[in-house]
DNA sequence: TTTTATTGTAACTCTTGACATTACATCAAA
DNA sequence: TTTGATGTAATGTCAAGAGTTACAATAAAA
């Protein structure tokens, strides 16, 4: 089981948006074209990027740029805008109820798993879009 | 997107094998009824934990029994146990490597989404099956 | 040796989500 | 009004999770 690749198409697209704000104009074909692939994908991931806060996408003329600064864009903030928020493990819904085990068993790994899934979220608030950008150099 | 539900069940299975090993025999059949789902669901993740040295399963007359003491186990042994072992997140695998940011986006996320990871694989390593009996009572 | 309960395993179906693609209406500036 | 984009719907393909049926293999007990 893996994440989907919109959270890596979703950086690649601000990564590209910033570096080539001066050079070019951001269309979707053009973030397209240095993702790899079709520009309907690029297009969605826009609009969730644009939903969440994160760019402005001029309609009709064309073109995408920051709303924030790279330093306040962390990969959290990228990953809630392009992945619905939910449990990270599907626990089983119809459980046995009458023996102990089957009970508890929800309450126990929600209470569990809800704490990794914190940790995992704290560390991914720590990376910026500027410390990406600096890696690219 | 969501982890499969076959480490909660594992766990489950886990919990339900200890927890009843003086008063049952435990059969796929037996673990199925707590858990509530097929007993073939059960024996695949039987085997699965079984091949990662967990439990020992008597073929034939049947009956499962933790190969560890609670203690030895980890949640990030059981989500080894279930889950195959891959890249958190699909990384997209066609970036134009004659852009700046196509070259570089995969190394850059890879280090990146590897250590978070790893922060989360900690965290389920701290967890063992035993707090988890703990909580039961 | 035969019966019995159980495991091991294959095969099949159903459903869902990711991803790709085509198509076209909408939009706003030149 | 032309032009180049975006917004968005519809459709197809593929893979994985989950449920189910069926049955051979197994090992203990009768």
């Amino acid at each position: 089981m893996q994440f989907s690749s919109r959270l890596p198409i979703a950086v690649h697209t601000l990564l590209v948006t910033e570096f080539f704000k001066d050079q070019f104009k951001i269309t979707s074909d053009f973030i397209a074209g240095s993702v790899g692939v079709n520009p309907v994908i690029i297009r969605n991931i826009l609009i969730q990027l644009k939903n969440a806060d994160l760019i402005e996408v001029a309609a009709g003329v064309g073109g995408a740029k920051l709303k924030k600064s790279p330093e306040e864009i962390s990969l959290l903030d990228i990953f809630n805008a392009v992945e619905v928020n939910e449990k990270l493990f599907h626990i089983h819904e119809h459980p046995n109820f009458n023996c102990p085990v089957g009970k508890n068993i929800q309450s126990i790994l929600n209470k569990n798993l809800d704490n990794v899934k914190k940790t995992a979220e704290r560390e991914l608030d720590k990376i910026t879009l500027q410390s990406l950008l600096n890696n690219l150099r």
